[in-house]
DNA sequence: CGGTGATGTTAGTCACCGTTAACACCACCG
DNA sequence: CGGTGGTGTTAACGGTGACTAACATCACCG
């Protein structure tokens, strides 16, 4: 197996650099409002060079998607099975999100946008990966209103996603230091009515 | 003044024919996601047909978020004036947000990811109405708790139109009859805790 | 020190898209 | 019944954008 030699010493980044600078972009003006000629642009090369990194502006956003997907279930995965009990288990999926759309509004944004043009066969692995996220929330959930049908806990589920997310459209409204208890209190409170 | 004649029975609609198969398209695959042909071709007529009806691409969306965004802020402000106290107008407000949200969930989507592509005339009055919709949602919540900053106010309105626009991701889990008051009593539990 | 591979450049190709032009139909009014 | 205006058609044009080709650089390894 050949090595994949590192060529320099920074250049662990560039994949990275790129999948940010595109993340900003789709964010802000969606994935056919971004040319490829910006997004090399926002990295300081020019156009095609992307294409030494990646195989196309589609594999490109599915990567991304997958990365995020796959972090946000990771997350929730360990912090369930870390809690004593499904009371401090929501309380900890609640802080994670949090944290994650306040830390990466620009990813929050792109990963329940731009899933309609991810091609087929990353798209299902992504779809697998949000419906997972989703079931982690609904188990604890179920725990603890078990007289509850799944399908309401789901809705509610989506929609306390709905007010967590909100954040990009609310930006600088508030500090995140204010902005962090504020959403989890109001997820927390509109949960208690499922 | 011409009076516009209106040439045939059922051609009141056409325009409003077009603007509802444009915002399905739009909130499906985005702005520049979607082809003057494909709207065209979703309502019978190919392509440039539609330069009969719309000066170009970008009216058609101008018009089309005009007219949610001047829709809603109507309907709250006769909301609003018809309440007999500050809790009660917060219940009404309520109440049509979630009635549009549920019955409306293309317009919904397109009135908040696509003002960046109306172009500068019109995207300023849509901005105004926003916010004066916002304003109107604010200064009901003020009275209800006047210890708190406005800005917090805005933050959680914005927080609260996340919970209840999340309808379209959260297609046909609960039939509309069922979404409705559970959103509603999430979004008022949520906006307890301001 | 020659080669190799990672990374970048510019020029070109091909498809698509928004828009306009030129023409056709047809309902209605005088 | 002839014109007029609203509505539709197809063909063409110009621009843009994703992607490819051909070539350059340069760090590193044997």
């Amino acid at each position: 197996m050949t090595t994949a030699r590192t060529p320099a010493r920074e250049r662990r980044s560039r994949r990275a650099e790129i999948l940010d600078a595109a993340a900003e972009l789709f964010a802000a003006r969606g994935f056919h409002g971004v040319s490829i000629e910006d997004i090399g642009g926002a990295v300081g090369t020019s156009g095609p060079a992307l294409y030494r990194h990646f195989s196309g502006k589609e594999a490109l956003l599915a990567e991304m998607l997958l990365d995020i997907s796959e972090r946000l279930h990771a997350s929730a995965a360990e912090r369930v099975t870390a809690a004593p009990d499904a009371g401090s288990a929501l309380d900890a999926l609640l802080a994670g999100q949090v944290e994650f759309a306040l830390s990466h509004p620009a990813l929050i944004t792109v990963h329940d946008r731009e899933l309609g043009n991810v091609p087929e066969p990353a798209r299902r692995r992504i779809r697998r990966l949000q419906r997972l996220y989703v079931e982690e929330w609904v188990t604890v959930l179920s725990e603890l209103y078990p007289d509850r049908p799944p399908a309401r806990l789901r809705a509610a589920t989506h929609a306390v996603f709905g007010l967590l997310n909100s954040t990009p459209h609310s930006a600088g409204e508030l500090p995140p230091e204010a902005m962090a208890p504020l959403l989890r209190a109001m997820a927390r409170a509109a949960l208690a009515e499922v």
